[in-house]
DNA sequence: CATAGTACCTTGCAAAACAATGTACTATGT
DNA sequence: ACATAGTACATTGTTTTGCAAGGTACTATG
């Protein structure tokens, strides 16, 4: 359901929290639950493309609730890519609204 | 560039349209192409999935200016999908509205 | 000792956007 | 007559990415 329309915006919502502190990635399919459905098999992979592309890296915690995490950092350039990535995000999301609401002209 | 974002979307977008009139394809690629970039390569195998869906039907009008075009015209059902998709579109863009404001608990 | 919760990870599939390519018609310029 | 550009249709193959399903392993509880 509605998978198609997270193309694109996991990686920036993933980009955003981690701007406003690290994670722990079984923690982020935990808080992006609460707004849109997204499992494990989603964000595992996610993770890998963002620190194989330098947006993020991350180092282990050990935890007494559970096996150790591993948690994420974000990177400079992984906030550069957020900030760009939410422009594109308001500026198609605008287009999208103006395609809905109608303005073109009768040919 | 940016062409994860489109996805789910153009389907809506062309659904939108119909709503408001009768198009032909090439047409359609224009309008939409004042908002966001879109080919002919995007469009026409998407409207013939939403023609074996059943959202839309066409007819053949012939032309001065070039080839003849053809029509779409958008059936119930089409409506109906319209509605639903764009239901979904504003509850998941205030969805990621959300994670990009950020307001989880700092579990 | 089984079950549930936490936490990691991988494999394989499916959907959809798009560049590239092709056809064919009309109109314009030379 | 012929080339070019614009209109209009269509298909093929590639790429990206979300996700179900499956797997490992640790801790805590009944």
């Amino acid at each position: 359901m509605q998978t198609q329309l997270k193309r694109g915006t996991l990686e920036m919502c993933v980009l955003a929290i981690l701007c406003r502190g690290d994670r722990y990635g079984y923690e982020l399919v935990n808080i992006i639950s609460d707004c849109l459905h997204v499992t494990e098999g989603t964000i595992y992979p996610l993770m890998k493309r963002l620190k194989d592309a330098g947006s993020i890296d991350s180092y282990i915690v050990e935890s007494q609730e559970g096996p150790p995490r591993k948690y994420y950092r974000i990177t400079e350039s992984g906030r550069q890519a957020e900030k760009e990535q939410e422009g594109e995000w308001r500026e198609f999301s605008a287009a999208i609204d103006k395609l809905l609401d109608g303005e073109e002209r009768t040919a």
